[in-house]
DNA sequence: AGCACGCCGACT
DNA sequence: GTCGGCGTGCTC
């Protein structure tokens, strides 16, 4: 396989294996290989190794083999080829993903390493056929390890069963919080994913354990020490280092069971004897991989599950539109809670209360007596949606909203006493002057995270408040009472929980204009709510209808299963597949034609196509729309088509003689944003 | 990408 | 008859 970016590329080429790389040259392993002339060199990995070569022509040798460490395993391989076919992109692409760059000096550490490991494992096991003592243990294969902690919260047994039957599940979480038995809070999501990482360490398996951040992870990492040995952990993150990465991408090449967790990349890392891939809160959007070929990792932890035979599992406070397609299919199974602790929810209308902060706030009265009411005895969550203190400012004198002076952009104010500047390029807008009635002076819209800091410090005047927002996030907070005010996403955990949550700017939240708003503040709301401690009051204020009855009911799964029949009804995205292919005019038509080709008889109804309409450059844009079932025949037709343009490419008349046309045609799958 | 091959216009 | 322009296509 190649390292490079061009589509033409994206296949195996044959090479003859010197004598003297024999040794080494072994499937995985990097190596240079000569291409196209003598001299030039790319860059590749040994996908097989073979007798006979496919190609008839006569063939080059392998130059060198840069490591004999195998990093590119058969498994991850075929992964990433299944990948990249399924958005028709380059597996190339998704090598990156999954292959970290080479640090030489971690590497040479792990080598030298692994072989004293050998050499004493051999020298252990002569002394062992000469004792002549009973062969080492090996997995218990009837399932049960003994001294675990059963998984608690579902009926007896039910998950450790489903682990062992490696069956695909959609598990709803615990809305609480849990101590660890080291005396740790965390989400109880955590306690249980940890508990199923301990229990498939205990099979003899590994774990992929994918979270959307760093703060989940944190909450997973501290679950899963109470339950497992540290050594037993990998973490492959992006807030590592290169060389600690490295070496922790490495040890999952050892033999030997591992729970491997991290980010989204973490899906296609390394793992002796696969026994689950789990995934915390796949609707987020930190899962969909920004890089081509935009793979999400619960796509990617689906086509990995069917070629590895492992068990798979989706955690959540609310399931994701995706997910319960694929319940409803059958193809995954319904883990539903034992629903013995739901939260306490309360919509509240705004009926604000008398108390002046209150006012300014907008919080209704009965939401504010319990916030007070709580901080006697602990600590209170409020969530706001925005970072800053006033997120957006407008004109004193003819209210219009004001714009910054460089570049237009929308103007805010960070913390109380800083001069206001621009959101998108940071200009300070200091000689301000309003471009619709001259006005010198700002009017302050909105709370942000600070200014509702601030207020609520004027009105709880001993109270501690703690801020948690994207520049400044916390991961856990104490018992004591405090007001934490956090932006959403960025709630910390609560020992005990808390004894009340505020989710106040509810209606903000929702006027997002987006294919998903709903199922984002579903989860929103959910993951901030199930912070609080048993039975504590969790008052959501200024929204009522389906979502406020789902939340006090914690029927998300229903909610879940009306917004699939929703996007049924509009032929939307995950009822659907989309892919956005983007072009020349020629280009474009000339692909939307081979679709409508290779998608014939009674299969041309599962396919149909938006557009084309203008994009930037003269290129134009169309949506094609089509059931999963057609999913192969449309990633291999735009897949050759962006092939051929690659390919033969046009010069353009009257252009310099080395100009170069970007490629006239570019292919995009399941982009959830395109129909927003 | 980047280089070789080939087809057509201008030249000793 | 050949030299070299650049468009086209291939890379084991």
């Amino acid at each position: 396989m190649l390292e490079s970016l061009l589509p033409q590329l994206d296949r195996l080429f044959d090479y003859r294996i010197p004598e003297r790389l024999a040794p080494d040259a072994r499937p995985g392993v990097r190596v240079k290989v000569p291409l196209r002339s003598a001299g030039r060199m790319t860059s590749g990995y040994i996908v097989e190794v073979t007798a006979h070569a496919d190609f008839s022509g006569t063939l080059s040798e392998l130059e060198e083999v840069v490591s004999a460490v195998p990093v590119l395993t058969p498994e991850v391989w075929a992964l990433a080829r299944s990948v990249a076919d399924r958005a028709a992109g380059n597996a190339s692409d998704v090598v990156r993903l999954a292959v970290p760059p080479r640090q030489v000096r971690v590497e040479k550490a792990f080598v030298a390493r692994r072989a004293k490991a050998a050499e004493a494992a051999a020298t252990a096991a002569v002394v062992a056929a000469a004792g002549n003592t009973e062969s080492p243990e090996s997995a218990d294969p009837s399932g049960d390890t003994p001294n675990r902690t059963p998984i608690a919260g579902y009926g007896d047994n039910v998950i450790e069963t489903a682990l062992y039957r490696r069956a695909r599940l959609s598990i709803t979480a615990i809305p609480t919080v849990r101590q660890t038995s080291a005396g740790e809070w965390v989400g109880a999501w955590a306690e249980t994913m940890a508990a199923m990482a301990a229990f498939t360490l205990g099979l003899g398996r590994s774990s992929i354990l994918v979270v959307p951040d760093y703060r989940d992870q944190d909450q997973l990492e501290t679950a899963l020490r109470a339950h497992v040995d540290d050594a037993d952990i990998a973490r492959l993150d992006a807030r590592q280092t290169n060389p600690e990465r490295y070496a922790h991408f490495l040890s999952c090449l050892e033999e030997r069971p591992r729970i491997i967790i991290g980010n989204r990349s973490v899906v296609y890392a390394p793992a002796f004897e696969l026994g689950l891939i789990a995934l915390w809160d796949d609707g987020d959007p930190l899962h969909d991989e920004p890089l081509s070929p935009y793979v999400s990792s619960r796509d990617v932890a689906l086509i990995r599950q069917a070629q590895s035979g492992s068990a798979l599992a989706f955690v959540s406070h609310s399931r994701s539109s995706e997910v319960q397609r694929l319940v409803e299919l059958g193809f995954v199974d319904d883990v539903p809670q034992n629903p013995k602790f739901l939260p306490n929810v309360i919509p509240t209308s705004a009926q604000v209360s008398g108390d002046a902060f209150a006012q300014s706030a907008r919080i209704p009265s009965s939401a504010w007596m319990a916030a007070r009411k709580a901080l006697e005895t602990g600590p209170v969550l409020i969530q706001v949606a925005r970072p800053g203190y006033a997120p957006v400012l407008a004109c004193a004198s003819c209210t219009n909203p004001a714009h910054c002076l460089v570049c237009d952009g929308p103007l805010r104010t960070q913390s109380k006493n800083s001069p206001p500047s621009c959101v998108l390029c940071g200009a300070i807008a200091a000689q301000w002057q309003c471009r619709h009635c001259e006005g010198t002076t700002f009017r302050l819209i909105g709370q942000g995270s600070a200014r509702t800091a601030e207020e609520l410090g004027r009105a709880f005047p001993a109270t501690r408040i703690i801020v948690s927002d994207g520049t400044r996030s916390l991961t856990d907070v104490s018992e004591a009472p405090a007001l934490v005010i956090a932006t959403r996403g960025a709630e910390p955990v609560a020992a005990g929980g808390y004894h009340a949550v505020l989710l106040l700017d509810g209606e903000r939240m929702l006027a997002r204009e987006s294919l998903t708003v709903a199922e984002d503040c579903l989860r929103w709301w959910s993951n901030a709510i199930a912070l609080a401690a048993p039975r504590a009051p969790a008052i959501i204020v200024g929204v009522g209808g389906e979502l406020a009855r789902t939340l006090v009911t914690w029927q998300q799964n229903r909610f879940a299963s009306d917004e699939l029949a929703d996007r049924r009804r509009l032929r939307f995205p995950p009822a659907v597949r989309v892919a956005t292919v983007k072009g020349t005019p020629e280009a474009v038509a000339g692909a939307v034609k081979e679709l409508h080709d290779s998608v014939h008889g009674e299969d041309s109804a599962k396919i149909d196509v938006l557009g084309p309409v203008p994009d930037e450059d003269d290129f134009v844009r169309s949506i094609v729309r089509f059931d999963y079932s057609v999913g192969q025949v449309v990633a291999a037709t735009l897949r050759a088509a962006v092939i051929r343009n690659a390919t033969s490419r046009r010069k353009i008349p009257g252009r310099p003689a080395n100009f170069r046309p970007p490629p006239s045609l570019r292919v995009r799958f399941d982009d959830t944003e395109i129909l927003d």
